[in-house]
DNA sequence: CGACAAGTTGACGCACGTCAAGGCCGGTGG
DNA sequence: CCACCGGCCTTGACGTGCGTCAACTTGTCG
């Protein structure tokens, strides 16, 4: 606690409040050396703060330690995608990673910590782990396959599907890492992401919204209460979501 | 050419037809010898066959040498939803490559040519070359990128901005694996493929076509050629696409 | 010749967008 | 203390982009 002049971390990776979750898989003594070298600082940051910036170029890969927050793209007269959202054990920077130029932004939905590494030290780390190097391709195909869905939602499911499964899904992703208690389960965004999401205009999502409350599945209360997880996959069309075992790296 | 019991392959590893393409980087000594004996096989299919269906397990990963694909995703119903296309270099099958269970469905539109690899190697590939395996989480990473801009359309675009969105996209990526000539500008969907790419319906989607059509942007006769791609990236509020020196597995 | 796949067009209806107004709340400053 | 404000949610009225239904065309393959 000195004035020293390089921080001491709060969460050195020996310690990481992650890891012994189960949906993450094990790690090798090596492999976890590696990774806490590879590990520069910590970030935190506040609720609202954009952590990259579309078109910016990023020195660095940032791996979720806490917190909710939101990738999404912008077109120039405003209007706003929101592409998915990102929880503890995600990896974010990914993209890009030969230009480093950032082709999404991303904003923290709540208080956020971020663990930081060196993008130039990622070949590093492909040569000479390539357990850790798989880990990293299996996260980004996962990605891949949260985005299909959500195209497949947004292109084909109707209004209240759309909602039902959106809100589903970030229960699901949330429960397991351990972001929400299995007594309350409030996700903190407002309605405007809601519709940011599933291309819906703000009145729309709201009125839709609403009959899932009044279908008792929600409540809204600056956030979203889920009330009946199971009621909302029925109205999805919820078809599965097979994710065990995920690396973290 | 002997009744043997292995095939010859058409196109081996070192006088592969696409590696010549300048958009592709180029490959060490080491590496190409070490594709060549992992490539297993090539497989050619029709135009109509569907190469990897949803839900079922694949012990294979294929390049696409030639021709074009599409990859997609159905609700029970049988609503569909077009995910993005494939063409030469691309990958597929790297999805769910821990279970090996498909979580999306892949379909030629043309005669394609398939390299076929075998999914239980991919380790040795990792352990044994990390520019490849580098390689391969940057071809994932694209395919996010690409994902991101389809979300985006289909979430925020207009109709007549998606239509002339997807077809300079196609157009674009078409012409840089020379699937498409400097003089014709062929690309061999239907209507209804564009319905199920973009989210909209078919009778909409032949309304809107017409209207690109209409505006001498492009003309359709059994497939769709583009006459003035500049003016459909007018019409699209094109942003850029910067995916140059990729690599190739 | 019929059968089928793909494209085209018009009539009509609904889901969703837009506009507008107001309510609730916490924060800030007189 | 109240006045004011901005963020967020809510609701109604109205308009429109897109979906649905249905009929017809054209080309291709037997």
């Amino acid at each position: 606690m000195g004035p020293q002049a390089i921080p001491t971390l709060q969460y050195p990776c020996e310690h990481c409040p992650l890891r012994p979750l189960k949906v993450f898989r094990n790690f090798e003594e090596q492999e976890l050396a590696f990774v806490a070298t590879f590990k520069k600082g910590e970030l935190a940051v506040e609720k609202g703060v954009t952590v990259l910036l579309e078109g910016s170029h990023s020195a660095h890969l940032y791996t979720v330690l806490s917190g909710w927050g939101f990738r999404y793209k912008l077109l120039s007269d405003g209007r706003r995608q929101i592409l998915n959202y990102v929880m503890p054990g995600d990896l974010i920077g990914l993209q890009g990673s030969l230009t480093g130029e950032m082709q999404h932004s991303v904003e923290a939905l709540s208080p956020m910590l971020l663990c930081v590494f060196e993008r130039d030290r990622l070949m590093e780390l492909y040569r000479n782990h390539p357990g850790l190097a798989y880990d990293i391709t299996w996260i980004a195909s996962r990605e891949e396959q949260m985005l299909d869905e959500n195209l497949l939602s947004v292109g084909r499911r109707t209004a209240l599907e759309r909602a039902a499964y959106l809100i589903a899904f970030l229960l699901e992703r949330a429960r397991g890492v351990s972001l929400i208690s299995a007594g309350s389960a409030e996700i903190p965004i407002t309605q405007q992401h809601v519709a940011d999401t599933l291309g819906l205009s703000l009145v729309h999502t709201n009125k839709t919204l609403r009959k899932l409350a009044s279908r008792k599945l929600i409540a809204w209360n600056g956030g979203c209460t889920v009330l009946d997880g199971e009621g909302l996959k029925r109205v999805a069309r919820w078809e599965g979501l097979s994710m065990q075992g995920r690396p973290l790296v």
